[in-house]
DNA sequence: TACTCATGAGCAA
DNA sequence: TGCTCCTGAGTAG
């Protein structure tokens, strides 16, 4: 499930299984062959998310960015040995437990990047990205960063949400449950909100990213964000067209919007 | 077995 | 805006 809040585990889970030690790496594929040779026995120095992408860095001056996308994952495994692997395995990475007494491995299948940058790449990459909800800073910079951007924007807020360089880490299910609860028409332009909507559009996403990082899945309902009530429960407006609006009754919308579905409710959102 | 769909994004026109 | 790439899960027949 590739928004925000899945990459900042996955960088959680690199950090607990591999931090500070040398990291095996191969690509059983083929097609990372080449790059796996050059981190292969590094120390992994940093796993660290920024938005839907996540940077390990590696002692030697090697980062490897990795997207997902919309179809790539991740397996993890533990055990004695190093399962044989099954399907298309872009990358695999593996190294012992601390204890020595398994093996811990991730496999990577399909993702849509997953590159070596040195330290001048890393940081061109990184600029290009919009602020995080999910590393909120105390200042508040980045929240004026990402209401500034929405502000001075004619596109409608439905685009300007799924743009990484507004902001990142948000997909098509944080948007469409975000601007319901906000109560916002998708189709309005940016440049037509008030500025303490768009403040508050950014600390919900705060909210409702950090319970994804928490709980692993996209909650987006207030009575159930502490605990998971199964996907037929978990949002109001996603993937739920012709179904009830769950406040007000309306059957909920669907729409194309640069390829991607939009759901919303045409009457909870008429703002 | 074949087909469809998906939580993304870069690129050309 | 439409095309393309990446892979696997779910479903129809």
């Amino acid at each position: 499930m590739p928004e925000g809040h899945t990459v900042h585990r996955s960088a959680k889970q690199f950090s607990d299984a591999f931090l500070a030690r040398p990291v095996n790496v191969d690509s059983p594929q083929g097609r990372f062959s080449s790059s796996a040779a050059l981190i292969d026995g590094s120390i992994l120095k940093r796993a660290r998310a920024v938005g839907k992408q996540l940077f390990l860095e590696f002692d030697n001056g090697y980062t490897l960015r990795i997207h997902l996308g919309i179809y790539g994952k991740w397996r993890w495994h533990r055990g004695e040995q190093l399962p044989e692997p099954v399907g298309e395995v872009r990358a695999r990475f593996w190294a012992p437990a601390k204890d020595g007494s398994e093996l811990r491995v991730a496999e990577l299948r399909g993702p849509t990047a997953c590159e070596l940058l040195d330290r001048e790449q890393v940081a061109a990459t990184k600029s290009k990205l919009g602020p995080d909800p999910i590393h909120p800073d105390p200042s508040g910079e980045e929240r004026e960063r990402f209401v500034k951007r929405i502000l001075k924007s004619k596109k409608a807020i439905g685009l300007l949400l799924m743009d990484q360089a507004v902001v990142s880490g948000i997909g098509n299910v944080y948007r469409a449950e975000l601007l319901f609860r906000a109560g916002i028409n998708p189709m309005t332009p940016g440049c037509d909100l008030r500025i303490e909507v768009v403040n508050d559009l950014w600390a919900d996403a705060v909210k409702l990213l950090a319970v994804g990082v928490r709980t692993g899945v996209m909650i987006t309902r207030d009575e159930f964000l502490k605990k998971d009530p199964g996907k037929a429960k978990r949002h109001f407006v996603y993937k739920r067209e012709g179904q009830p609006c769950r406040v007000c009754e309306t059957p909920i919308s669907i729409a194309l919007l640069a390829g991607r579905k939009l759901y919303w409710c045409a009457n909870c959102q008429s703002a």
